[in-house]
RNA sequence: GGAGCGUUAGCUCAGCGGGAGAGCACCACGUUGACAUCGUGGGGGUCACUGGUUCAAUCCCAGUACGCUCCA
């Protein structure tokens, strides 16, 4: 028996451990069977399951075990991010917390501390992953930092290297100070700040009381000037281009020169050049062939290069200093406040620093040419398409790839140098060794790369490297391309860019998927982000608690439409959970009138609602599956939710109420139908599925691993059924409308219907009778009595005789708003129909539905004025 | 500054060239052995604005306003 609540948190954990058990969620790379891949995008070591987490995970095992029990071999590829930054700075606090450096500790020792950590209490995230009840073949997860996996990596640093798509190179980097490492420019978050606008006072060299005048909002970085530039064009400083100014403090003598750089309309339209620190001006710089002077350690502070003053200031206290000093000196200008975008790191969220050194950088701008193709001739689509608009917009755009990190954790580069600093790029220290030694001619001492290799680097192979390439894996051969990656578009420059570009490098030039399907942002109810700090986080794991998995995998899925972000709410889930009683109680109602076990297929139905219903299943089969491959994943849910709910429950079961007992007809179709929605849902509801389906439906077989249904096409889509439903609906409404009590159950008369419609109404009569709540029913040509509510729909008159109780007023106000309603359908229509243009050039179907809507609002106008006549 | 997205019922959102929809909220009424986490009925919308294309526009096109996001 089933308990007369639905409570999930009592059968979820057991089914997803049955199911998982049962081997249901792996794959099976030996047989033939047509594959159907997802590559998991691997969340981070560090990660704990966020709203995010969820809906993208939601999705991808809605596809997964829809495709499954389509009968493909399914691979959902779970794993890992090393998270390269995320995971050193977590071990890094708690060290600091202990008050040990990891600089004390020693690069082995600390490595060897975060795979402790991550032992420990890295990978939180899977568990919580099992709760949402997602199936990727677990026992394949991978660690974007195993040994397999860095065994690619290698590979294909080594491989770009001698395709010379890696390089070293001195460049302006983005220089974390307080993480002590460069980052992509990806890393980097503009952040709009209210500062100044500083104008400092230059006096010329050879006349020092003569100025010009240069706008900035870094002062500090005067101590590393190497240039004014005005603009060519620029009448006011002409004469001053080519003469020199002495740089205050420095007491350094630096050109003025013209280059367009230099807006006439900003500031004073001359800028200082800093071409060390800033990267516009690196490019004037090196168009002007200016020495680079860098004037910052690592943390930012003054270095070496400035005057000893300065020397060891942080950069802000210097700016402060240099700020005053100007002033003393009355080389301070006109201060304006104004709002600039700033550079922060976005996992340190302190300011970054542009800083020349020696980075690797991988040379994407060749790499994202057959990228770029293959998304242009469709062999990779983007779902929604607009997407894809984005992808070419970066990678049309696409800056040489900043690779190296200075950090501990990660794949160290694989780079070797000599004594002379010459470099060695080999898969390992043996092979490094064997070139140094045919470069030297003799053994020397190679010392390592210190840095990693930027976290991306290694999940950009992911879609190949999972399968296990470079060996040649049956893996590989059989799952790779993958069928779709879903994802959010905030990584679609980070990862999906990036993952197209290597593996068409490394696959032959063949995409790492066909399909990029692009989901929008959980939000809050009010549309705000979701973070922690502003403590409006909604905690998928608290939901499935509270409403079930279930409810909050339908939730989620339902409210996936396409193109637009998802304002989350509990109420929402709620609503959801609803739904899971709503068929539990479905369920109910089979038990209790015997109808439980495995429910057969039909071979022919010969009643009314049985043909409705099977139709109507059908269709929903049909247009569950056309909605989930087109990833419209809301419509899908939409379907089935209206299917189970208004069609089976709230027609259907009342339909066959009354002969339930004794029609073996219905007592075949009514579980088979609740039966085959079921399975259609279990890809988004998989618990209460799986239990209704051996409680109920008495299976031993597992939903996870049954067929999808197949339409059985004996149903009918001519059963008047509509009708009959329509007809309820309108007593009910003028029941309610005039206020007849429930116990009264008057008798209903109908006039004009057709003889087929007289039958089918006949043939549904018990049911008519219960659920219109009418004591009899007659056919009648006579005139309506009087006292009689009267109405009309399908082209036939009904009446409901009410001698002592119609209250005629109510009655006369209900007709007179059912006459206009009607009467501005037959205006709208009429004027149509009386349009020359439209009788020639509309479709004909499209006319006739007109000229047939209009006689049956006139009809049905007609009969209402009759009967408001008939009232007096 | 450039680009993208959005604007439909009180709220959250579907739809999308030929009759304006759902869920929630709201109002009224609660009858049967599936279900009050429910049932029945009801109210509520110049589909942001202005032009254009079309026989026909919420839908297509252009512009405007407002909002959000990304890039500089």
């Amino acid at each position: 028996m089933l308990e007369k609540t639905y409570n999930p948190s009592l059968i979820e954990r057991k089914w997803y451990e049955a199911s998982e058990e049962a081997g249901a969620f792996a794959c099976s790379p030996d047989d033939a069977t047509t594959p159907y891949t997802i590559m998991m995008p691997p969340p981070n070591v560090t990660g704990s399951l966020h709203m995010g987490h969820a809906l993208t995970f939601t999705l991808q095992d809605v596809l997964i075990r829809f495709y499954r029990k389509k009968g493909r071999d399914v691979l959902w590829q779970p794993g890992m991010d090393h998270a390269g930054i995320a995971t050193q700075m977590v071990v890094e606090r708690q060290l600091a917390d202990e008050n040990v450096n990891r600089r004390d500790l020693g690069r082995d020792k600390f490595v060897e501390k975060v795979w402790e950590w991550k032992s420990k209490s890295g990978g939180r995230i899977i568990h919580q992953q099992r709760h949402l009840g997602i199936t990727p073949d677990w026992p394949r997860s991978r660690f974007t930092l195993d040994e397999g996996l860095s065994q690619a990596v290698n590979k294909v640093f080594v491989a770009l290297h001698k395709q010379n798509l890696i390089y070293r190179d001195k460049r302006l980097v983005n220089w974390d100070p307080k993480l002590q490492t460069a980052i992509s420019d990806l890393e980097v978050e503009q952040k709009d700040v209210e500062g100044n606008m500083w104008s400092l006072r230059y006096p010329l060299a050879s006349d020092p009381s003569k100025f010009i005048t240069v706008a900035t909002t870094r002062p500090e970085t005067m101590l590393g000037d190497m240039a004014v530039v005005v603009n060519p064009e620029d009448e006011r400083f002409t004469h001053l281009i080519g003469k020199t100014v002495m740089l205050p403090l420095v007491n350094r003598e630096i050109p003025i020169i013209a280059d367009s750089y230099s807006d006439m309309e900003k500031g004073t339209g001359a800028v200082k050049i800093t071409p060390a620190h800033d990267f516009n001006d690196f490019e004037v710089g090196r168009r002007h062939k200016l020495e680079l002077m860098n004037i910052f350690d690592a943390h930012a502070c003054i270095n070496e290069n400035a005057p000893e003053r300065f020397r060891g200031l942080d950069r802000f206290v210097a700016r402060k200093q240099i700020l005053e000093e100007l002033e003393a000196l009355g080389l301070l200008g006109a201060v304006v406040p104004n709002k600039h975008s700033v550079p922060h790191g976005d996992r340190s969220g302190v300011i970054v620093e542009p800083w020349l050194m020696d980075q690797w950088y991988v040379d994407v701008q060749t790499l994202a040419k057959p990228a770029i193709k293959a998304v242009e001739t469709g062999k990779t689509k983007f779902v929604p398409q607009h997407w894809e608009k984005t992808y070419f917009e970066w990678m049309h755009n696409i800056q040489p790839w900043c690779v190296s990190r200075q950090l501990w954790w990660g794949h160290q580069i694989p780079a070797w140098y000599g004594p002379d600093g010459i470099g060695f790029v080999e898969e390992t220290r043996e092979e490094a060794q064997k070139s140094a030694k045919s470069h030297y001619g003799r053994d020397v001492e190679l010392h390592r790369d210190e840095d990693v290799l930027d976290t991306w680097f290694s999940s950009a192979l992911w879609p190949f490297s999972t399968l296990g390439w470079p060996h040649s894996t049956s893996e590989l051969a059989k799952y790779y391309p993958g069928d779709v990656l879903v994802t959010g578009f905030d990584i679609i420059f980070f990862w999906v860019a990036r993952m197209m570009m290597m593996s068409m490098h490394f696959m032959d030039g063949e995409v790492p998927f066909k399909d990029v399907y692009i989901h929008a942002l959980v939000r809050d109810e009010h549309g705000q982000k979701m973070s922690k700090s502003k403590g409006n986080v909604l905690d998928p794991l608290d939901l499935t608690q509270k409403y079930g998995s279930d409810a909050l995998r339908f939730t989620l899925t339902a409210m996936a439409a396409q193109g637009r972000d998802l304002k989350l709410s509990e109420t929402k889930i709620e609503g959801y959970r609803n739904f899971a009683t709503k068929i539990w109680n479905a369920a109910r109602f089979l038990e209790f009138h015997s109808l439980t076990g495995v429910p057969q297929r039909p071979e022919n139905v010969t009643l009314l609602v049985n043909k409705w219903i099977l139709h109507e299943l059908d269709i929903i089969i049909t247009s569950f599956g056309d909605a989930i491959s087109g990833y419209r994943f809301n419509e899908a849910a939409d379907k089935i939710y209206h299917f189970i709910w208004n069609l089976y429950c709230d027609w259907y079961i009342e339909f066959i109420k009354p002969d339930l007992d004794v029609s073996k007809e219905t007592r075949k179709i009514a579980p088979y139908v609740l039966y085959q929605a079921m399975q259609l849902l279990n890809p988004i509801m998989p618990f209460i599925t799986e239990e209704l389906n051996k409680q109920i439906f008495e299976s031993d077989n597992l939903l996870i691993t049954a067929s999808l249904p197949t339409p059985t096409n004996l149903g009918s889509g001519d059963t008047q059924l509509s009708m009959v439903i329509d007809l309820i609906t309108e007593i009910r409404a003028v029941r309610s409308e005039m206020n007849i009590p429930l116990s009264s159950k008057p008798q209903l008369l109908i006039r004009s219907a057709s003889t087929t419609q007289i039958d089918v109404i006949e043939s549904m009569k018990i049911s008519l009778l219960k659920l219109a709540r009418i004591e009899k029913f007659s056919i009648t040509q006579d005139e309506f009595p009087k006292e009689t509510a009267i109405s009309n729909l399908h082209g036939f008159d009904i009446a409901l005789p009410l001698e002592g109780i119609l209250d005629f007023e109510a009655e006369a106000a209900r007709l007179n708003k059912e006459i206009s309603a009607s009467q501005t359908e037959i205006d709208k229509i009429s004027k149509k129909l009386s349009n020359e243009g439209f009788i020639s050039k509309a479709p004909s179907h499209v006319i006739e539905e007109n000229k047939k809507r209009l006689s049956s609002e006139q009809g049905r106008v007609e009969a209402l004025h009759t009967a408001l006549k008939r009232l007096g």
